[in-house]
DNA sequence: GATTGACCTGTTACAGTATCACATACCATA
DNA sequence: TATGGTATGTGATACTGTAACAGGTCAATC
């Protein structure tokens, strides 16, 4: 089975899609990441990255970390953030500035400039490649300025919960 | 004289520029807009606007409350938040998500979708004008989500902090 | 095998950000 | 004056994030 079966599945976020499949694909996607880069997986950091793939949301870190304790692992706030941080810096999650939340990376390797487009309704987050949307910041700044990172996120209504207000 | 002397003035947050007429001329474009909306602007909200007007830079709220607080207003966090809600709300000034703090507006008045440009090093905020990122964000989102509202950030180096690490 | 050192996990304590709930003051107008 | 809406002040509390330190694992090295 080609890639192109991955993909499928990881631009689906707000569309009706198998998504035990979804996450298990971005998780084993993930996984290779890690080998490759030489970074551990540790049982934390694998869990946190799973129950972020539970659901295309984006979660609190408390909201994370109540799940750890309650599977075993550490209760303090450090747990969760570390474990965060380390996904976060290794490109398998990424932080929703806009929701003080996490969520996982659905294209976990490929350099790619995400966009997130938040539901304000079903919450739900999904990630876009979006180069053109870096180009056009990258030209409205002035001649001087540099721009090293760009957080893009749009906040609106999915096509479910519109079809649902309707 | 035009009206071109207060864009200018407000355009040059990276650039070197008489910052007291920039501020001046930005709150009574502020007290004009609030006007014509039929907004009270009040003792708190006027003055925290000017605080926010002092330096092109973002302030957290917490900044924001004990400079009030030392000027005789309360000095429990709602005092600040709701003031600087205010102004948000009435487009006198901006969130700046990714530092949890506030800017007042350089162009208030005027439809503006603003993208914000952080210097990482010496923490000004700039706000330009954008409307191609937000026209790219649009296009970007799957054809039945509907954006509402999009907030575009990017950090980086300005052009003088550039000069001065090299 | 023992030692070292890097990294990971966990804890306590605390700092920073934001909101709730309620009381009070102000202001317009009937 | 009475009344209702808006704005402000206050205390308490919830939410989000970090610093600093202690112990454990593991592999490389002595
Ligand atoms: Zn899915
Ligand atoms: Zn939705
Ligand atoms: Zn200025
Ligand atoms: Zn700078």
């Amino acid at each position: 089975m080609p890639t192109a079966s991955a993909g499928a599945a990881a631009a689906s976020a707000f569309a009706a899609h198998d998504h035990a499949r979804c996450a298990a694909e971005t998780l084993a996607q993930a996984e290779a990441v890690a080998v490759a880069a030489g970074l551990r997986l540790t049982p934390v950091r694998r869990r946190t990255l799973e129950i972020l793939l539970e659901s295309h949301r984006a979660l609190g870190a408390y909201e994370v970390l109540d799940r750890l304790a309650a599977e075993g692992f550490g209760r303090q706030p450090p747990v969760a953030y570390r474990a965060l941080d380390f996904l976060v810096d290794a490109g398998l999650a990424h932080r929703v500035q806009r929701l003080n939340a996490f969520a996982a990376c659905m294209h976990p390797g490929r350099a790619h400039q995400p966009v997130f487009l938040i539901c304000r309704s079903c919450n739900a987050v999904a990630e876009v490649p979006a180069a053109a949307v870096h180009a056009a910041v990258a030209a409205a700044a002035p001649p001087g300025f540099a721009v090293e990172r760009v957080t893009a996120e749009a906040v609106g209504l999915c096509a479910s919960c519109r079809g649902a207000a309707a």
